[in-house]
DNA sequence: GTGAAAGCGCTAACAC
DNA sequence: GTGTTAGCGCTTTCAC
């Protein structure tokens, strides 16, 4: 044992002069309950430190039958929802002592249950699932193997779920984009057109639900040929608005697009478009993203609670009250384009003497 | 064993009536060599896909001395580049069989050190190390442990390195906005400013130099007092551009942002200005972001090559080439304002004959 | 206060 | 072609 290397705890306990299990009780935190004295656990502590001795947690995960992970799966990395969901998690986990896993699926039915699948090979104590395409199939595996999990944004029929107030927040929006436009009575333009989503899911219908209530709210009604649910591919969104416009002859009243990644396909088709016409429109979007409130023309947003989402969703991993098919509500926050910048305007003064540099 | 959960490969055995080393060689697929029947083989796998069995892979990778883990390390989840490095990073994993676990370490120079035990502790195979504030911390932790690794986007000494281009693109970035932007000899705001990023940061530091080439190409140079390096927190990068405007008495010629999340802050400022201002500058980010391609106002970007970074980033893992200390540069792209969306542009026509519903 | 020893679930060398 | 067996590095009961 006289490399560098202390690997194992038995060759740690040979250069301390004592054994492996004594210095295993050091290393988790167990040696006060051992009582062992003190002074040998500062010793071992030292030791460890000088190596860097790391403890095998596989090893360790394998005999206490806790390997420590905390799983979530998220459909994308490359979305400002998703990658703020991750951090709430990292946050959360850290929190417990658990060290996080977080995985992308890709709004991939097949890669979904293959990535459960290996989770809980590595053993997850819990898994965190958002935003799955089809969550009963990843409940199955989990329920299957004991480990427990929740659904978050999208929920699910076998396990507790944690939504945003999808129907709330859509109609808060909505009834934002009705004060905010000016109706074109007598133009085919005069309808509030939704983009994006999926029919049938979750989310989307939830929101079509808020939509409504909005225009019921005004003495209107929302039609078929209004609704256009392309997916949450950016290309399709473009497409969809493009061959929308073109349909009406202009842009509608106002747009309200199903998620972040909707709004950024449409502005590819958006960026196009004399701010003439742009003036027409009232935008929202579900779904909250910092530039966007820099955009050419106003854009309305909902920003979802996602520190709320997350301690829920723990919450209903450590048992407390949640029953699987019960879905939670988080309400989300309407962000009204140009309310909340504050940020002062620079007014073009005389140039004051220069900073000394 | 009558539960319906078999939960090791003991239990499958017996249901399977044959020995547990036999269902191990069949479930990690050496059972070819071992000249296991074909038979026996499909019999085990359908009994395994019946009760969903997952193998153990603490147990395996405690045994076989491989995890199957690889690990990268990020700054934030919550930043489109990384976000978009995270996605290739796990779709390379996934192509080489190994389970990729990101974490993020918030520029925080202690959390990177406790991240990496932690990940050397779950016996990473390998690790990706991006964005480090302190690369060569957690390259002793790796050294000691063998863990190969490699550092991407901001380098070390103790391990290869992998970065963008950096001088290259703000130089081309730079010449850009000088090409885009009026001189405004006399006035305090003739200049080209630089704003965010760390002093003495390897990319910050490389992308002075690219934007002092540039200025050299067009007989200019670069005063201190033009750079206003704030770091990576977008609220500062707000102030900053603030005090700017106020000492130079107006927006500069041009001003170039470190990265995406300086732009993003500087945008709470910018939206504030009215569009005369705003014409009076051209801006320019080395980050690239959907959205701000559709701002009120032109802003150039630099698009790093996520896809390539990353490709570089494997094959120094798999000890191709690349020793201790030294970089790899990537050559990012430049895309400039206005120049790829080619989006259509909508033309108001006379309302044609409604689709069909 | 500390050590010896069994076993977590798996793999691989060896035996037949 | 398949089974037996000895660990991988750790934790924990029990013994002293």
């Amino acid at each position: 044992m006289n490399r560098s290397h202390a690997s194992t705890i038995y060759e740690l306990a040979e250069l301390a002069g004592i054994s492996a299990s004594t210095v295993s009780a050091i290393l988790n935190g167990s040696w006060q309950s051992r009582r062992i004295s003190a002074q040998t656990a500062q010793r071992v502590q030292a030791l460890a430190q000088e190596y860097r001795f790391a403890v095998n947690r596989q090893a360790s995960g394998l005999r206490r039958q806790r390997s420590g992970l905390i799983g979530m799966m998220i459909p994308t990395h490359e979305d400002r929802f998703f990658g703020a969901l991750s951090q709430a998690f990292e946050r959360q986990a850290h929190q417990r002592g658990l060290c996080p896993l977080v995985v992308s699926t890709l709004r991939d039915e097949a890669l979904e249950v293959e990535t459960v699948r290996s989770l809980i090979a590595y053993r997850v104590e819990h898994l965190i699932v958002t935003g799955a395409t089809r969550p009963d199939a990843v409940s199955a595996e989990c329920l299957q193997a004991g480990v427990r999990h929740v659904n978050v944004d999208l929920p699910g029929k076998k396990a507790p779920s944690v939504t945003s107030d999808n129907r709330w927040g859509a109609a808060e929006l909505a009834r934002l984009l009705l004060a905010r436009s000016a109706p074109a009575a007598g133009t085919g333009r005069d309808a509030l057109c939704f983009v994006g989503g999926i029919r049938g899911e979750f989310a989307t219908e939830q929101r079509l639900a808020g939509v409504r209530d909005a225009l019921a709210g005004a003495g209107k009604a929302l039609a078929e040929e209004h609704i256009l649910c392309c997916g949450y591919a950016p290309e399709a969104a473009r497409q969809a608005l493009a061959v929308l416009c073109s349909r009406l002859g202009g842009l509608p009243r106002a747009l309200l697009f199903a998620s972040g990644i909707t709004l950024q396909g449409a502005l590819r088709f958006l960026g196009g478009l004399p701010d003439a016409q742009l003036a027409q429109c009232a935008f929202g979007s579900y779904d909250w993203d910092p530039y966007a409130e820099c955009l050419r023309f106003p854009v309305h947003m909902v920003r979802q609670n996602v520190e709320g989402l997350m301690a829920e969703a723990f919450r209903a991993i450590d048992g407390e009250g949640l029953r699987a098919g019960q879905v939670v509500q988080v309400r989300p926050q309407l962000v009204a384009w140009g309310a909340p910048a504050a940020a002062p305007i620079f007014s073009p003064a005389p140039l004051p003497a220069p900073a000394t540099p």
